[in-house]
RNA sequence: GGCCCUAUCGUCUAACGGCUAGGACGUAUCCUUCUCAAGGAUAAAAUCAGAGUCCGAUUCUCUGUAGGGUCACCA
């Protein structure tokens, strides 16, 4: 009978966290799911002066945006009782001593402290992603593990946390690494299971350093106002330093609990590309079904761009809904409501002159009117049209007058789709106007 | 500096020790409908260096180099 996985993830509640961090508690969350175990998050707010609630909520909330749901929560400083009782076992029984301290803020006050009592020797640990690892914990001294028996400093309280909380893996970024023979040491020192380890190897920024919020890295609700789907963000961030082994690149939430497996993790650190996690997102955008995507984009459109019909247009062209908000104030979806303003020498094409490109549109519009209003379709358009341009030089001495006429924009979807979203009245008219 | 880890296109990566080192993002060119977008096609682009083992090394070993991490009364 194998033993239930039980994962974490472990904040501190001293910052906004940045897509690296979560990629942490994306693969712990992964692992856990994928081997039906459970996912536990503990707010590691040890150091009362830096947390605040803030952030707790900020984490909370972010983690609830992309999905992962977990099946436990609590605050390490829940748990101060318990680490009390492991530091007065640990002193008793000799494993840590309390030491009298001159105190580090400069106050040369004396200050009691409890240190662990190193016994100097080799650790080794296997770590699924780095294999076997060996350690000499001689030069970490007799370190600290509290600063009295009411405040337990970080190593003390991951490891007595991680054993009450039965947690059989540990998966945390490489930072971690160093940290794992001290964390050994308290395990054996309380009688505590050492758990199976999985360093990530870091995240880097553009600057091949490590991703940081000094260094421009965004915490996880930028992404969310920039309109990125939360379904991509995983997507894109489990694929920093992991590959499921096959060309599949989109995978859903449900399919990336099935295809995660650390045997596929990178040894290396990556470097975090915002461009490819961009092309994500449009990917992930082109599974949403007909009304998603609507109601999702109406709620970036003012009330009178809310065209049903101009949806596709706009969703070909957007990677995340903020480009939506941009299409909108740069007013490239102007036309759709309003006759465009524009320059009529701008109506010609190239070397075309003004005689033939007024020509070119008055054959179009007789040749439009002869479409009822119901087959005013883009395919009947595009029709019509291309039978004209065939006897021209250049097919761009109408097609680039009408789009034109019809949009006043330089770029812009091509004539036969804003025909038909404009319908035969209006398309006419606009033509007309041009003539 | 000590300790730990890592090294394939610009970036993310694939390749039981064995095909011309494959894919994706990005870039460039072309096609489709004048422009934009989408789509399709094509192209440029990599095994850090040097030894060793081997019939054969991107893959194993060593050395060098480069990069990263870590060395708190933070987590």
């Amino acid at each position: 009978m194998k033993e239930k996985v039980i994962t974490r993830f472990a904040p501190s509640p001293t910052g906004y966290l940045h897509l690296g961090a979560y990629r942490t508690a994306i693969f712990s969350y992964l692992y856990a799911k994928k081997h039906n175990g459970a996912f536990v998050l503990r707010i590691e707010n040890t150091d009362r002066v830096r947390s605040t609630k803030e952030y707790e909520e900020n984490i909370i909330e972010s983690l609830k945006w992309l999905g992962l749901s977990y099946d436990r929560f609590y605050r390490q400083s829940e748990h101060v009782e318990t680490h009390k009782k492991y530091l007065e076992k640990m002193i008793k029984e000799g494993n840590a001593y309390l030491s009298q301290e001159e105190a580090k803020d400069g106050s040369k006050k004396m200050k009691e402290i409890i240190r662990f009592k190193n016994p100097n020797i080799d650790i080794s640990f296997e770590d699924e992603i780095k294999g076997k690892v060996v350690m000499n914990t001689k030069d970490l001294g007799n370190f600290v593990i509290a600063k009295n028996l009411n405040e337990p400093l970080f190593h003390l309280a991951v490891v007595v946390d991680d054993f009450e909380a039965g947690i059989t893996h540990v998966i945390r970024g490489e930072d971690h690494t160093s940290n794992t023979p001290r964390q050994i040491l308290i395990q054996r020192a309380i009688g505590a299971p050492t758990p199976v380890y999985a360093h990530l190897p870091l995240v880097l920024g553009p600057d091949k350093l490590k991703l940081s919020k000094r260094r421009g890295a965004q915490p996880i609700n930028y992404y969310k106002e920039m309109g990125f789907l939360p379904d991509a963000i995983l997507n894109g961030v489990a694929f920093i330093g992991w590959n499921p082994g096959t060309d599949q690149e989109i995978f859903t939430h449900d399919e990336l609990v099935k295809a995660f497996d650390f045997s596929k993790v990178q040894k290396s650190p990556a470097i975090f590309n915002e461009e490819k996690l961009e092309w994500f997102n449009k990917e992930h955008i082109k599974k949403l079904s007909v009304e998603e995507l609507k109601n999702k984009i109406f709620e970036y459109l003012p009330n009178n761009l809310k065209i049903e019909r101009i949806i596709p247009i706009i969703a070909e062209r957007i990677s995340k809904w903020n480009d939506v908000k941009d299409m909108v104030t740069r007013g490239e979806l102007d036309f759709f409501y309003k006759e465009p303003k524009y320059e009529k020498e701008k109506l010609i094409y190239k070397n075309s002159s003004l005689e033939k490109t007024a020509s070119n549109l008055k054959e179009s519009v007789m040749a439009l009117e002869k479409l009822s209003e119901k087959d005013f379709t883009k395919e009947n358009v595009k029709n019509i049209l291309m039978k004209i341009t065939d006897r021209l030089e250049s097919r761009g001495e109408l097609l680039h007058p009408v789009r034109y006429a019809l949009s006043g924009l330089d770029k812009s979807p091509d004539p036969f789709v804003i025909a038909e979203v404009l319908g035969k009245n209006e398309t006419l008219s606009r033509l007309q106007k041009a003539i």
